[in-house]
DNA sequence: CGACACACCTGGATGC
DNA sequence: TGCATCCAGGTGTGTC
């Protein structure tokens, strides 16, 4: 379920029950993720005091001094905070048992997800080329249009491409194309520079609207499965073929770009 | 380099 | 009820 404001939603909720503890104990009891998790993984992170939960695009960074756990929800991947006893269901696959009788369980039915341990994060394989995260200072227009000049890519898999933004996931590149009023099919290079810097907004903006959503369900993360609610209601086009477009009272459609279902309203969005 | 198809995996919804 | 089929919010990799 995770596109970015899940996944920072998560980070919210476990930190405050991580930062100041230690993990005394990694129990794996499924290795096999989207890359096995390496055998050395509990001998790192065992004994270490948590100093922060951050986040880098889509993946969870559990800092300690010694290293970090670099955690990607995957597809169908959640974290939650429960007691060191609660048993474990099948797709429950790691736990990181705290010093104070809690524990922090990763689940991920479709095994999407990865974890991996890292001295240096930033420098990580997996992180060391993404592009710039959409809430911060280094993204904007300008970037996506100088970007996108010759580029024939439709515009909706540009702004999913993690090396020009990352956290454009399937959901949010429908809804912001939308807000933006341009047609998810359009060449990348044939979107103007203005209409780039109304795209930029749109992202930023959807982003944090959501996870605004999903911040009002952090008081119950404790014990839950840690599936904030999911902005739903908010959404204008995902989801919502054959619906009126709620600007227009046109009709939303569905089509398949990039090999992803692709939501807009043909009126709106040019 | 850019564009694209494909792979990984399970569960839920839908249709017959 | 049972079974087949389709679809799903991610993203690294391989090929052309």
């Amino acid at each position: 379920m995770p596109e970015l404001p899940e996944v920072e939603t998560s980070r919210r909720g476990i930190e405050p029950y991580l930062v100041g503890h230690r993990i005394e104990k990694a129990e794996i009891r499924n290795r096999a993720l989207r890359w096995p998790i390496a055998r050395d993984f509990e001998r790192r992170i065992t004994g270490q005091p948590v100093d922060s939960v951050g986040r880098r695009a889509k993946y969870l960074l559990i800092n300690t001094a010694a290293g970090s756990a670099i955690l990607h929800l995957g597809m169908s991947g959640s974290v939650a905070i429960v007691p060191a006893s609660t048993p474990a269901g099948v797709h429950d696959h790691v736990d990181l048992v705290l010093d104070n009788g809690d524990m922090l369980r990763f689940r991920d039915p479709r095994r999407f997800g990865s974890l991996h341990w890292s001295k240096n994060p930033e420098q990580h394989k997996l992180l060391r080329d993404l592009g710039p995260e959409p809430l911060g200072n280094d993204f904007d227009g300008e970037r996506l249009w100088r970007l996108s000049r010759g580029r024939r890519v439709a515009v909706k898999p540009f702004i999913m491409n993690a090396a020009v933004v990352v956290g454009v996931g399937n959901i949010y590149a429908s809804e912001s194309l939308f807000i933006a009023g341009i047609n998810p099919r359009r060449q990348a290079g044939r979107v103007s520079r203005e209409r780039y810097e109304q795209l930029a907004n749109a992202i930023r903006e959807v982003l944090a609207r959501a996870i605004e959503a999903g911040g009002t369900t952090l008081r119950d993360f404790y014990g839950s499965d840690g599936e904030a609610g999911y902005f739903q209601q908010q959404l204008d086009v995902y989801g919502r073929e054959d619906e009126p477009c709620r600007r227009c009272n046109g009709t939303v459609r569905n089509i398949v770009l990039g090999q992803r279902a692709t939501y807009y309203c043909p009126s709106c969005q040019r």
